[in-house]
DNA sequence: TGAAGCTCTTGATGTAGATCAACGGAAGAA
DNA sequence: TTCTTCCGTTGATCTACATCAAGAGCTTCA
């Protein structure tokens, strides 16, 4: 409708037309123009080192992140609890959902290693979203992506043995690395195994004893955080029943 | 902007602007016209008898409902994994926001007593938030609700202790109660022990056994369904720690 | 009115996984 | 290099909770 305002200058800034996860990230399914337009509240890409915080717990919240490479997580700080680790965050993910319409952000997001996100201010977007439709139904199914993920998460939380937990968790990082162009066979865990035994509930030890279970069986293989899948049907029969192993 | 279509006559349906939830539900917020609007596109209340089921999983998702009265339990089907409860859901409270963008509904709602709700064709309210801006927000506000509702969910699954949970479910509970205008401290619980269990992620036996116990510690008072909180300190108190009790 | 299901409670027993503890290796600092 | 720290592994022990089991109120229905 609205003729696009005059190219302003701008830094070699990488477009999103032009990025690797542009198939696979927020704006999606965006006409040319409308991707232009995204383009332009897209804050430069930011560089984050390991350990560096993306967001503080309690901070004003004020915009989304996309990831654009490497990992974070995010935590909750609970009172006389120690810290949880409630989501990893792969590249083409967007963090900061569970904030919006909120003063403050809900959780701290870390990077696990070197990462760079793309920073999108949520007023700009909101009037972006005003105009662009596609933008809005987007948005809408991120979140409601993100809800039926969290609701799996308290599913496997609530009644599943430390070795579902791990198999699905491992068949989860597999899916979400094939889907963005990777091997589903063969990764690097970015967080250690004291991040993945919070984030599931489990000890550390146990995280550590179940990996070492499972390359016994031959299911995986690990070298630290290096990991392989060898038979990844095995680790799907791990992930929905603990123990129909009995032999015939 | 538009002039409002002209009066349809309808049947003698209540309207938003009279309903005693008005003021914690979605349109909350919006202005006389917009309410109207509003008004216009949500279907006849439907009244669901105790067990009678308001969407099951695997159906063609095409409307959220909000609940008006009486209470729905949402439960997730598993292969070869017993049915588990994901949610309650109280009067003013929105069901289906985790299936929006998907053809299909991610969970079965069931009817925990008799219930009303109202529907709302997710089509035409995309619409209508098309143009009042305030019902986008409010939306997007919902379902970040949502989000951190069931990240607290996933932090109480992982790594709480099994008082630490029921102590959590009760004061969530009361929380929700009040603030409908209900009492805080007496209230009626429409799901089995067996419910309670599953959400949790507890024995239904547990579930039994931790009330009992809450009882005697003069915390709580349980007759059947009929839940007094005596001591909400004293409860807030086990929500966070399972054994700070060490007496001085 | 009694029979058949439920739901809830309470007791006895078993176990998955937490916790405690010790050690080896890798990474960063000086 | 060596020192320190963090991370991961493995073993021994302990415990919170699941599971099994039995019985006691309730509804519901014929």
């Amino acid at each position: 409708m609205k003729p696009r305002p005059a190219q302003r200058p701008r830094p070699a800034v990488p477009r999103c037309e032009r990025c690797t996860l542009h198939a696979r990230c927020l704006p999606l399914g965006l006409e040319f123009d409308a991707l232009q337009s995204f383009d332009d509240i897209i804050r430069l890409p930011q560089a984050l080192k390991r350990g560096q915080a993306l967001m503080r717990q309690g901070a004003p919240f004020t915009s989304l992140y996309v990831v654009r490479s490497g990992s974070l997580k995010q935590t909750v700080a609970q009172p006389g609890q120690r810290d949880q680790v409630t989501h990893f965050h792969l590249p083409g993910e967007i963090v900061g959902l569970d904030a919006i319409g909120e003063a403050s952000c809900h959780g701290s997001v870390v990077a696990l290693e070197s990462a760079f996100v793309c920073e999108l201010p949520f007023t700009l977007l909101e009037v972006l979203a005003e105009r662009l439709p596609e933008l809005r139904g987007r948005l809408y199914r991120c979140m409601s992506r993100e809800l039926r993920r969290d609701q799996r998460m308290m599913c496997l939380l609530s009644g599943r043995t430390a070795d579902q937990r791990l198999a699905s968790f491992l068949l989860g990082l597999s899916e979400r690395f094939s889907a963005r162009g990777l091997s589903p066979y063969r990764f690097f865990l970015s967080m250690s195994r004291s991040d993945i035994g919070s984030y599931l509930g489990l000890a550390l030890e146990t995280v550590s004893r179940v990996l070492a279970r499972f390359q016994e069986q031959g299911v995986i293989a690990v070298a630290g955080r290096e990991l392989t899948i060898s038979d990844i049907e095995a680790l799907e029969g791990l992930a929905l029943a603990s123990a129909p192993m009995t032999p015939a």
